[in-house]
DNA sequence: CCGCGCATCAGCCGATCGGATGACCCCGGG
DNA sequence: CCCGGGGTCATCCGATCGGCTGATGCGCGG
């Protein structure tokens, strides 16, 4: 028996997988959360094998954080990540905040149900098109970002100027140039607009 | 009583929006497709008085094709959009496809089962966000941009300067900063890192 | 014929960017 | 224990950008 507590902003998501989970025997789905903040509440009070965790997840803070949070609570659940877009920036981002699994929405119920089980058990599940990304990603065929530039380059997209990002960011105007100038030569442009075409070429930025 | 086709191509939603609409005695869900050539067919073989459209479908066509197509067959369903994304793109190509009402999936359940019964009589139903683009956009703002201004974007997008640009189209730098100009005006921003962001996400720019 | 949208061009000016250089701190591994 | 990577910060300066105002020419439709 495997318990779990969903957490995803769309009452209709949340449907499906209580839908979906509900005809599996040995998974018990403890409650459910429209937020990170509940999310985060929930996991601690009832202490779930599994959190199914969504990244985007409207106002408030995102997934990645509310991951970050649970993982850091005393005898922490697993979180498997299941959202819709595989892209560099948001696996690296929520593996490092400590997520056990990424799954694509898209994924066939069999898989999910075999993710969630592996996750109980601290096992990393991957789906083909994330594990993909991950190999490529290690055969060092595009350039690696590090976590900090990736911010960096979240913000530029939005069309933010330094000083902006600075404040968003909450570090200093010269330390936003110092990444920017390591963001270019990284993805070998030499201007702001160079580096967002890139980045959404090569998927390291949601688009 | 309203017959409806789901497409989705997500598993978790399509079973979500099962169980949302199974709990509701006059709605009776005749199909479900998971692309939107599967749509089509279903669409044209069930004659359902409403389809539930997702705009992403990931492989073959999206949502805005298939609802053209849809509302192209003989005696056609109404198409109801239901997606996650309310930018002004995706809008207003739906709707130019013959969508009925858009709705975003953060929708609470008794709005869309208002809205399905509004749209098998033929009524529009537009979730607030989107209504309120919709009424900006009347007011005045229209993003669409001239070949010239396309032109511009292409260049801006690989990085290149405005002296640059200038010497790539054959024209003066001060006609390229007055197209920027013109161009940072209708995407909503005010620095090229932003219009190629905003360029991309509309798919105004090939990525 | 006149208005209007589109494309073209000019000059000015403050704000911002990009590059270069050097520095400090923390942490983990050899 | 020292090295290196990642993150942080500072200063300087020339080049570029973005906003502003204004102007010309052209084609199309009322």
């Amino acid at each position: 028996m495997t318990t779990i507590l969903l957490c995803d902003d769309h009452v209709v998501v949340r449907a499906g997988l209580l839908a979906l989970l509900g005809s599996e025997p040995d998974i018990e789905v403890l409650g459910e959360a429209g937020s990170g903040e509940e999310a985060v509440a929930l996991a601690a009070k009832l202490g779930p094998d599994v959190v199914l965790m969504d990244l985007q997840l409207g106002a408030g803070i995102d997934g990645v954080e509310a991951t970050r949070r649970i993982t850091a609570l005393p005898n922490p659940p697993h979180v498997l990540v299941l959202t819709t877009y595989d892209t560099d920036a948001d696996i690296t981002r929520a593996i490092n905040a400590g997520a056990t699994g990424y799954l694509l929405k898209a994924e066939r119920p069999e898989d999910l149900f075999a993710a969630i089980h592996s996750a109980a058990q601290g096992h990393t599940t991957l789906s083909p098109p994330v594990a993909n990304r991950v190999m490529a990603q290690m055969r060092g065929t595009r350039p690696t970002l590090t976590e900090r530039e990736l911010d960096i380059l979240g913000q530029l997209a939005r069309g933010l100027g330094n000083r902006e990002i600075a404040r968003a960011l909450f570090i200093s105007e010269a330390t936003v140039k110092t990444h920017l100038g390591r963001i270019y030569d990284k993805l070998g442009v030499d201007t702001r607009a160079g580096a967002v075409s890139v980045a959404k070429e090569q998927r390291l930025l949601p688009s």
